[in-house]
DNA sequence: GTGGTCTAGACCACC
DNA sequence: GTGGTCTAGACCACG
């Protein structure tokens, strides 16, 4: 898998990780029981410090996502975790005001945004009919 | 105009104020020429020390959307900055797809998605905030 | 003559018009004897409060480039004066590495730097040729 | 990089330092991908508190001058902000005359100005600063 | 009263 | 060690 960093971005590069793998799995690019690169390959591909990779495992280690066994390597889990609801639903509206207020400051109304969420709805299908 | 700060957030205060006005921006409740309250008193209104509010000032300052003229006060500014319509489109294209994975990971649909962005988009238009 | 003011602007107003009149001298748009407007007229001119008017007519003529005759109004000295020559290289040095800079970041030369100034220094010569 | 800062000069501290960043930056003394000391060590070395340089840096990277990266350090940018020729034109123009405005005020001519530009050259190239 | 600047010191997250 | 944030309090310049 492909994991792409910006050491520049104000997002700690661990969470960049955590978020890409996290996404992989919601996305069913990452499928249950799959096996990741290690962290010191992962380090070396995305040109990062092999301890910022290994941080990243350990979250998403202690959130369930993925587990580690010894001397064979770090797996998905069977059954990747649900997110509390109630925070779930905090964090999508923090998203969503966010991306409202793009449209709105940049004159657009709400149904363009609408319009905008299904094209890149269709994009993350199209990504997750080339993964399977 | 009211703010409301959560010290708690893991979003700086200072960005939590920015946010707030940008999206009272966007959604028409401070419009072009309207007056900010002083830092101090806003400060002093949201129980926050003033350089953090003047912080929150100088970086909406620097990206366009309010001036400030000495000795008389802050102002949102007539002409908010714009964006070129290709880059405004790609970054609600990347916000649009983080709302989505956010979904998808809590086990939601894309119409669940779009029932939280007519929430927020309410929340926005009504000036509400609830400090989570 | 005409002031035009920025409320906007880092500079204090009442430096900027101070600006305006000493560079109108240097450059004989305003002879010596010549009058100046009362400050409530220049003040209702250029919409801004009287005191700040006055404030830049007390600084020049703390400076010596301008006199007020109660009840007959303010004039250009006889001898407007010389800056010392110190502080004078020093300002002038601050103002050319400024132009440097600009050039510099621009991707331009000395020449033409110079150029510029050169465009400049007609430009305000023909200012002077109007005003005659 | 040497840093050197006049605490009297009417010149905030903070804006002396990005100065003497944007002329290094221009004069090629610092070049895209150099490492920038850490606000810290600066502040030492310029004896001032850390949040000066810290707030000098901040405004730089507001402007695109130089990016910082969470735990490694601030970096001068790979492509330096570019702004309009037709703008650069004007703000230079707007310099080059307060230059010769501060000539004519002292009873200089316009070559005497083009010294001044020449000696602030050489000063820039050599990243000598006086702190007058 | 308003913004502009500076200080000294603190705590946290990241690499 | 590096940057990121916040506080409390101070002094000045401007309008």
């Amino acid at each position: 898998m492909q994991i792409l960093v910006n050491p520049a971005d104000e997002l700690p590069i661990y969470r960049q990780i955590m978020r890409q793998i996290q996404e992989a799995i919601a996305g069913g690019r990452l499928k249950p029981g799959d096996k990741l690169a290690s962290h010191r390959d992962l380090a070396e591909q995305a040109v990062i410090a092999p301890l910022t990779v290994k941080k990243a495992y350990d979250e998403l280690e202690a959130l369930g996502f993925i587990e580690t066994q010894r001397g064979r390597g770090t797996f998905v889990c069977e059954k990747p975790p649900r997110i509390s609801s109630a925070d779930q639903r905090a964090q999508m509206r923090e998203t969503a005001r966010k991306l409202l207020s793009q449209a709105y400051l940049g004159g657009m109304n709400f149904e363009a945004a609408v319009k905008i969420l299904k094209e890149a709805d269709r994009e993350i299908a199209e990504g997750r009919k080339e993964a399977s």
